[in-house]
DNA sequence: GACGGATGTCAACACTTGATGACAAACAAC
DNA sequence: GTTGTTTGTCATCAAGTGTTGACATCCGTC
């Protein structure tokens, strides 16, 4: 019998970094800042918790690199043309498969934190309003944008309150049809 | 010197219970269910932490009773015309004033909390849209309630997180049209 | 006035959390 | 092969949580 008989992964530090990068990242897309821990953290990244410390300093400084890493949103691509349609059919579609919406969640899962919460504010404000407001142009361009944001977060608050067969309700184009028309009238010059 | 310097709170256990609930909404209002503490309630009260246990058995049955002594919200009084610009009037005046939507922000607090998320889920649909849907009428009422409850969700923590002067940004009269307009078209049947 | 139940106070419990420091194992350099 | 640095593991700490039980105090009833 063998007396080390993990696999044990190869050391590699940048490796396991990124694993535990990951794995916050998808904690914090499901539960808030607060709610999830260390430990948590760590057996999903199959690392142990005394790692995160060493990598990533604090707690705190963890999250923040997860905001820092997010990538500019696919919202963003394609310019004010159907941009509303656009972000139903992300909506729409999307839901189940994690991938672009995530960033979103880990905002909105931890914006009522006490200690998450400014870096989070901060984030909402740098990534997402500002340039949606460049890219909207018009009148009042911050408050479009913070309109738009609000019925995004609105729409996925409660996919995720309702379950993921909130957008099943209607047949799959009419429901992209209703909320396009929903995003473009928080978007309007009007 | 007097030994009992307290002009200790007179012995009544239905003050001090209503006294308990009383600040457990306001807490719960402000944060969500997992980072509101037993103490803080207590202390909030002015009431020893033992008795919440007393009278409330655990943590989670205060949270239900706090939930369960929800009024009916005024939204619902008034009947279908107005609806929107009653829920737009509400959102921009009588936020700072926390009387109407605390009940809503207690639910939308702790819908990501892994031990209330059920309570606050079920409250949302017997309390919200189930009455919302009936009050709408017409076609596909539970999809539209829903969509009305997404939006206001959506304002709601946009006014959180951008902080009261978000519906400040224009002029009180044209803030009630726009979110008027937004809600409108939100519950409309077209 | 004395009893007994109701109300309030205090200290402690078991548990979880984020964080730290001491040690062990792997690897590179010489 | 020895040394020194990096990487991973383990035990533990201090602080905070919800909850409980023992005790103190008030108050109505006999």
């Amino acid at each position: 019998m063998k007396n080390k008989p993990a696999p044990t992964r190869a050391r590699n530090a940048e490796a396991t970094r990124c694993a535990i990068l990951e794995a916050a990242r998808s904690r914090f897309a499901h539960n808030s800042y607060d709610n999830v821990g260390i430990r948590e953290i760590a057996s999903e990244a199959g690392v142990d918790s005394a790692l995160i410390s060493r990598y990533f300093g604090c707690k705190e400084d963890l999250f923040n690199r997860v905001l820092e890493s997010a990538k500019k949103s696919d919202l963003f691509q394609g310019g004010r043309d159907g941009l509303a349609r656009r972000t139903a059919e992300h909506l729409v579609d999307e839901h189940g498969g994690d991938k672009p919406l995530d960033d979103l969640l880990i905002l909105l899962n931890s914006a009522g934190s006490e200690t998450a919460g400014e870096m989070v504010r901060r984030s909402i404000h740098e990534r997402y309003n500002e340039p949606m407001s460049e890219l909207l142009g018009g009148r009042d361009p911050l408050l479009r944008a913070r309109l738009f944001g609000s019925v995004l977060m609105g729409l996925i608050i409660s996919s995720k309150i309702h379950g993921a067969q909130f957008f099943s309700d209607l047949p799959r184009d009419a429901m992209i049809d209703r909320l396009t028309r929903l995003i473009e009238e928080a978007i309007s010059e009007a």
